[in-house]
DNA sequence: CGTGATCCTGACCAATCGGTCAATAATCTG
DNA sequence: CAGATTATTGACCGATTGGTCAGGATCACG
């Protein structure tokens, strides 16, 4: 029932779509939406530009393709936090997971983060709906725990923030976190360390 | 001796200049570099085209311009930190001035994060130079007050990661930010109890 | 007042961009 | 193999972009 309308895929439909998606996540990641060309992401996917606008419309098409398949991929870790689990070790899983994905989905947090930039143009339905239900859902967990005593009381929308903006910024900021630390560090095993301890210290009841 | 080679500035010519600075810094802020052109820097500075390319020689000299400018102001909070004084307190206030330039000046933060987001192809020799130093003569002052046991431990270069991650947080992704707490609430205000709630815990030696 | 330096702009240019189209090649189906 | 569908591309188009240039307006100053 969910791809009902849709028509099938040839194999060479599905291919050459994620061949495209990969060479645009690419592009998109490392120059934002406007800095990214259309002809620079045929040349990656080995074809030619009108054979790109072939499988998507308009270069907009793409962006979005690419942002609304990914978004639920990102957002993942955060529905895996479970209301029945111990509370602080639900959350250091949920710290260490995204600090994970950072590390190795670094192109995929620099594109969001491009698109919050700019203003969200293509992510506004989402971020004052799906988002923020998936948020509030959060928030309620949060709140049942703090209540009980079982987590120490901090704004549960602030705590999430602090979260997302900590293990993205070594994604989206890693050659200023490279330059500033030198070489013969490894960020995301430091910064793993820290932020456990960060987070024990701040929510330990 | 630091303008002794610089001609003197013309009346006009400083507040053209002023004026093409600003302009640009609202265009480069909200659409990155490429996606901001002269001809928008040009209107919104009420001149022509050629006319901001006379006082500037090219749109990479406007963007060069504002990034070397601003950088000081930017890193003059952590420059304040007085080795002299209570720890924790120093620290609190640079977290504060530093949230507080977020809300004061979201251009600025949105241009560095366009920046460092793009590789900072502008800002490499000085953040492997200067940046680094400047976070090093703060690091050392931090170690010491730890050695001291006036401080908790914690890694001193995340620990400036973290506050720079948090609070520009609130700047760059200010938007989603909004669309998450959703009306009738102040990012800032509640952001400044929650990372002084988090310091406190995460300092107290 | 006049004259040289500074300031300003319309018109223009080459390059690049997103996107179209007609024609060709490859693939699938009976 | 035949015919239809799908896949692919070179050539092209209009719009936009960063930047140039020649000439005119304005200003500072003796």
């Amino acid at each position: 029932m969910t791809d009902a309308a849709t028509p099938p895929m040839t194999r060479i439909q599905q291919k050459n779509r994620e061949l495209i998606l990969q060479a645009a996540l690419d592009a998109f990641s490392a120059n934002g939406f406007r800095g990214a060309t259309i002809d620079q992401i045929a040349r990656a996917a080995r074809m030619s530009k009108p054979n790109v606008l072939y499988y998507f419309g308009s270069k907009d098409e793409i962006h979005k393709t690419l942002l609304t398949t990914l978004l639920d991929m990102w957002l993942a870790p955060m529905q895996q936090i479970d209301a029945a689990g111990e509370p602080l070790a639900e959350i250091l899983q949920y710290v260490q997971a995204k600090l994970q994905m950072s590390r190795d989905f670094p192109r995929e947090s620099r594109l969001f983060a491009y698109e919050i930039l700019q203003g969200a143009p293509h992510l506004t339905e989402i971020l004052g709906g799906g988002l923020r239900e998936i948020v509030d859902r959060t928030v309620a967990v949060l709140e049942t725990w703090m209540e009980e005593g079982r987590l120490a009381r901090v704004e549960p929308r602030h705590l999430i923030f602090s979260i997302w903006s900590m293990t993205q910024h070594y994604a989206d900021f890693e050659i200023q976190v490279r330059a500033v630390l030198g070489p013969g560090h490894d960020p995301y095993q430091e910064g793993s360390a820290f932020l456990d301890d960060l987070y024990r210290k701040l929510l330990a009841p």
